[in-house]
DNA sequence: TTTTGTGGTTGACGTGGATCAACGGTGTAT
DNA sequence: ATACACCGTTGATCCACGTCAACCACAAAA
């Protein structure tokens, strides 16, 4: 069902030219020879086990991350405890970008399993793409994205009831699970119900209770955190229906 | 009730440098020679009438605007028709970043009253960006600090009930106003309650009886659009609450 | 193998906020 | 001055989802 990403030795530099990510990571769509001066900006390697933290909020910002391998979550923790889920990130995708602003990490980064990530120092990262335009623009389209992405979500949370931001969350897994050549119809999740709940902003009850009612419907099959989706015209049409609210 | 804010003669172009927006704005931070460069960038200025729209979903992104005078809303259009308000902006903020990803505006940028932006060439953006070193830092913390935002936004949206989010909306708009110089407890908010509602994903019956209990509890004096804080640690206290929720 | 813990499912019940509906206030156009 | 939108408020009712609680499945530890 996966499509082989080979895994790298420990401590082996690869390099983003020979990287099989560079068309989902910061590389995409720069010129063979700007890719070649990449491999002075990624430096190291930095390996996180499953439940560690590659920064938690507050911590000096100094690099941005992009996922050679594994996944993440980011949250943020409110005042009287709450968690509050903001992203799950997959290979190729960028940790990291919310603390330029504040040169603090705004949020915690875990990994959701045994992870590894590319550092890219973020002074070398400006240095560089002063000189090297593509690295430039990719730069801007990635932060660009994180607020679309972000917009999506707000979205999801002001407008759409449980069992529509369910839909839109697995069709969104699945769509990111195939654009990295894996299948698009049976993935495995790496979140607990709790997480997707926070994230959604739903309870892990009422996760639970909609994976369980699109079961009954014939849309996926779930055996735990393993997902089979059987009918992806039928949650497509669960996000764009006439139902109401907020 | 307002310090005063000089409007500019129509047509008349005002300088970066002589803009009492500096601090608040993309030049924020850069030095007096940097910012005399950005005046070759922010050639035009665009005034744009109360309810017309700055830019589109789906138009071709060239530009990123300052908002020079006046305020905006940015929404995305659901396929069924919903609308979800993704932000309220203010003088000295940013508008359009969103666009680079796609090249494509991604939202839609209205103004709430008649406004004026000044618009930035993203090409020129780019171009000058690479020499200026204090505007490519300026530049990635406000598209940074627009990501930390959205994270807020989408805290309050997956873990505040409706009370809280009104209080957080409120406390938000005293502090942006604050920072234009205007009072931090008596401000006119220039969107409907509707608006109010799709941005913090709650009904405008919701909103409107949220202003209500706030008056009764005397935390706020109503007047439509007009608001008065009267207890403002009244009302951060209602955001640490321990109340539960999402 | 049994134990223990963590995560997931399901049921019964309560409630915050959506929905439906009527009405009042304010600004704009005539 | 009057009419007409549009916006905001308030009440009554409903329901989606949160809450509380019991139980089950699986994995790691003993």
């Amino acid at each position: 069902m996966k499509v082989t990403v080979p895994i790298t030795v420990a401590g082996l530099k690869v390099a983003c030219s020979q990287c099989n990510l560079v068309e989902l990571c910061l590389p995409y769509g720069m010129s063979e020879n700007e890719i070649d001066r990449l491999d002075e900006l990624v430096g190291a390697r930095r390996k996180i086990k499953r439940q560690q933290h590659l920064y938690r909020a507050g911590e000096p910002f100094e690099a941005i991350y992009a996922i050679r391998a594994g996944s993440f979550k980011t949250d943020v923790l409110l005042e009287d405890g709450r968690e509050q889920v903001t992203g799950f990130q997959m290979t190729g995708e960028m940790l990291g970008l919310d603390g330029i602003s504040t040169e603090l990490h705004s949020c915690n980064a875990t990994a959701l399993e045994d992870s590894e990530v590319c550092v890219i120092a973020y002074n070398k990262l400006e240095e560089l793409s002063r000189v090297v335009e593509g690295l430039q623009l990719q730069f801007h389209k990635v932060m660009s994205r994180e607020i679309v992405r972000d917009h999506g979500v707000m979205t999801l949370l002001g407008s759409m009831r449980a069992e529509e931001r369910l839909a839109a969350f697995l069709l969104n897994m699945s769509q990111r699970f195939t654009a990295r050549g894996f299948s698009a119809a049976e993935f495995h999740l790496r979140m607990t119900r709790e997480e997707i709940g926070s994230y959604l902003g739903l309870k892990l009850e009422t996760v639970s209770r909609a994976f369980s009612k699109f079961q009954d419907e014939g849309l996926i099959a779930v055996q735990q955190k393993h997902i089979r989706i059987l009918d992806i015209v039928g949650l497509k049409k669960l996000i764009q229906h006439p139902s109401t609210r907020g």
